[in-house]
DNA sequence: CAGTATCCACTACGATACTG
DNA sequence: CAGTATCGTAGTGGATACTG
């Protein structure tokens, strides 16, 4: 797969950089790390949970997220507002593969 | 795994973080790559092959993987210098598992 | 050949205030 | 509650010149 690259010539066409480019930024693995632990979470919720994320941080990555559909979201229409998030079935089956990145490092951690 | 985060109450500390933080940075990726397929590159090599990093970041990033202990570095004590750059075991062993994200990338494009 | 050193530019992110 | 807008900062990478 990865030899792919040597053929395109161009890294930034790999399937591989491709999933990275999915996950990059300090706190998109964090977010979709928390909704894959308690499945449907709300803004607030998630915000305070992470702790040290900020507001812009926050909603920038919810906003690529749910561009690149890894995420849903479901807005209530009503006052106040209520907007929830969750995995898709897409970004279930992402989270499947990193789960071995998690695994190698905790095997191979210096 | 990856509910190892909830116990710890901080990312960071994660395999997955971990992992993460081996492989940051915009060309540490493609210098892997490379050296898994050409095997034993040097140093200008490299720079060509890539094209388009500067000294600073190959250089810097070569230390940070050998560091690291993804890469072997192996110089060649006579004039003009030679260095050979090639992976480690270590290094390879995480390859095979980012080249699972390679496929995922590959199968789930939008 | 295989790098360092220096300076500059860009962007990601944080803090804070404001809004429907 | 669930965001957006604005401003400021810090770290990452690029271009270029220099060296053993």
């Amino acid at each position: 797969m990865f030899k792919d690259y040597l053929d395109k010539s161009n890294f930034e066409e790999t399937g591989f950089s491709y999933t990275l480019s999915l996950i990059s930024g300090k706190y998109k693995m964090v977010i979709l790390y928390c909704l894959m632990e308690f499945e449907i979470v709300r803004y607030n919720e998630l915000k305070r949970y992470i702790g040290t994320i900020s507001h812009k941080t926050l909603s920038t990555s919810l906003k690529e997220l749910e561009k690149d559909q890894l995420i849903n979201r479901k807005e209530y229409p009503q006052i106040p507002p209520k907007v929830e998030y969750s995995l898709s079935e897409r970004g279930k089956s992402m989270m499947e593969i990193l789960d071995q990145l998690c695994i190698w490092g905790e095997k191979n951690r210096i």
